[in-house]
DNA sequence: CATGAATGAGGATTCATTCAT
DNA sequence: CATGAATGAATCCTCATTCAT
């Protein structure tokens, strides 16, 4: 009964391995057509199994969406730490989870853009498990980030929070924006190009302290006197 | 017969009323439900008119949600313009770019993400169109930041192409992520958290470290020194 | 919004011919195979109408079940008066009464074993609607049998609810048990022979007053001298 | 193969025993919901056993309902001489057998019901077995009647076949409509009412009124006169 | 030009039945 | 003999689209 959703078999690895088969096809059926454009008999279809047997594992076919946008966003959770085991410096720690999310990002352009698309398809309760999902992952970055403040490599006014974000929209642009990335760059370049933009401000480039309402507006020239 | 959309009345400005009225409908509810889960009736009802109307002025559902997309990109190409008229200073006026196009974007939550969502939902010559759309504003961002470069602002090895697209999925943000950004601060300090994040780079600031493996095109050490 | 049944059509003669038409093909088609074994394409082609049609003027196949044993209650209650009408003896006026309703369930045999067999499947909320219009034609009934009481015809202490309820199954046996009797006599011999059982003992006959407790068991021989 | 209904399996006892556990749980489980509403799943969870074993004992789900329905109807041809038994005195064994036949009914509601309501779903050859039985219970009940007669306690021109019948409806009738009686009276006093309105007649009361045609053979004045 | 009643193809879902274990 | 996972035909219902008024 996995995150709400209940089979009608019992048998807890059969469960498991029956909605793997069945998502893996939904991810690519949906990916494809759309969630509302494909029919619960093209999945079926793709994953090789009677209508019949979907409806035994998932309960109606919003089910099988929400397990679907689970899965990607888990899968981006689990290979983001991945990417980065080993690595010790901070920076070139970031810089690898960067890395890895477009990657995860690249090999799974239809299933990004499908959790963008479809997680309104889903009721409330459950887009509320995706932005919980969602909150992981940008919390896993924004620990890398951190450690770059506290390593004194990043300023320690560094606006996090939007600096999380930043990276995220850099990565899901990769999928996006695949139609027009992906005609004129590789992940690798995508990545080098746009960590080049993304990091050099807050390599260590002292900013000005700044009074609070002072948002917006005005900036000074600045920083880094040599 | 606009953007290939044709319909069975005569009266131009006619049809530009109707079309107008509808499409508006659409946008709301389309936004508001998606495109599938609305019902030609539900844009019907919104709009005021009848069913059949619709059929007079549009050859199918697919083609009130086309120039509905198409609508809310050409916003973007007016307001855009608009909100920078009169600013001088290149900086400035990017600046005023990127402000204004939050802008339309936070007047317009439900539409953008429409876009995002149902662009799929076309043909692909109607795809095609939209991205063209979409190219047109981005032109008008690469040309605020080439007159920053031309002004000496920026260096002018900057990434302009990346760049630009790091402003525009700054702006779509907005909307894209509007559940976390919302209640968390108003467009106006988000535009200038977000500025601050996004210009110190290009600001001139010399950059320490290089990947092992420089991607791309040697970069020379940079730039805009005191 | 006939007793909670909604159509999707303004136009109330409209919707009123409609849902005769339907309603009519409905009796038919329930009647011939039942309800669940009925697809609301049976019920459709009968009614020499589109699915799509049914569904703008019910809102689903048990509204429309609903309607159609309506239908066939409301119909015992309007021509058993019309039976009646003008007999001012009330015994004669009761033996009319009885004609009647077995009359009309003779005329809608199926419809009447669809009002038993179905009720079961509509909600509790219109089982109970059901129970009332019942309830209106057993009201009916009783103001025959109280007529005949006051005017001296049957014993006043005649058990007048058990009574009428035996006229109902009586009348409804005709339907109920179709396949006996139907080869064997006519509806108007039934129902001389049925009231010649029924109606005899109220008929004059004095009942022995018994206390109220003295209920089951021991009745004294009467009549019936040795 | 007990009434052309086969099992797959040889041991008799166990097909029996199997049968019969089966059949128990779907009078249970169709008398509560109905044929059609219940699945065959809902049978085997109430009996206590797998889908795969209800198909080793019945060719198909209407067998199932089909052996139902015998049973009840079974169950009143053995309940009814067994409430008579030791009996002698005619007119009180025909008063015990509807007595006998009530109780079983009111231990069975749901299941007469059943037998009503989804008689009609079984095919034409099983609907005549099922005919066959009503038939059997109600030449018992005819027996008892003709006993009556015989002693001279019934008229001997009472119309036997009519009144037979008005005796199975009365029965019938605490099921059929159980939800009125059972909240306003005991089957005993139901029985005991109904056999007062039920029994007078045939207990040899003159006729005072005869219709002006009478239907059927001329009946004489009898017994009884003033 | 405007309306909205009518259509029917298409899709989600259920459930009787089979069969490998 | 017993199980229950798998199947897919069958059904309800929706909704884009047409067309007579």
């Amino acid at each position: 009964m996995k995150l709400g959703v209940k089979a009608r078999v019992e048998d807890a690895a059969l469960v498991e391995r029956r909605r793997r088969q069945v998502v893996n096809a939904a991810i690519a059926t949906f990916g494809k057509r759309g969630y509302h454009a494909s029919t619960v008999r093209d999945i079926a279809k793709q994953a090789g199994v009677s209508v019949g047997l979907i409806y035994r594992y998932f309960g109606d076919k919003e089910d099988v969406l929400f397990l679907a946008i689970v899965d990607v966003l888990d899968s981006y959770r689990r290979r983001i730490p991945a990417g980065t085991a080993g690595i010790t410096d901070p920076l070139e720690r970031l810089r690898a989870a960067v890395h890895a999310y477009c990657s995860v990002i690249d090999a799974n352009v239809d299933a990004t853009v499908l959790a963008y698309r479809e997680t309104k398809s889903l009721r409330k309760a459950r887009r509320n498990v995706i932005k919980q999902k969602e909150a992981e992952t940008n919390a896993l970055l924004a620990r890398y980030v951190e450690d770059c403040i506290a390593a004194g490599i990043f300023d320690k006014r560094l606006d996090v929070a939007l600096f999380v974000y930043q990276i995220v929209m850099f990565a899901h642009a990769w999928a996006l924006k695949a139609w027009h990335f992906r005609p004129r760059m590789s992940v690798d370049e995508y990545v080098a190009r746009g960590l080049e933009l993304i990091l050099n401000p807050p390599l260590g480039v002292s900013r000005l302290r700044r009074p609070a309402s002072a948002w917006r507006r005005t900036r000074g020239r600045r920083g880094r006197s040599p």
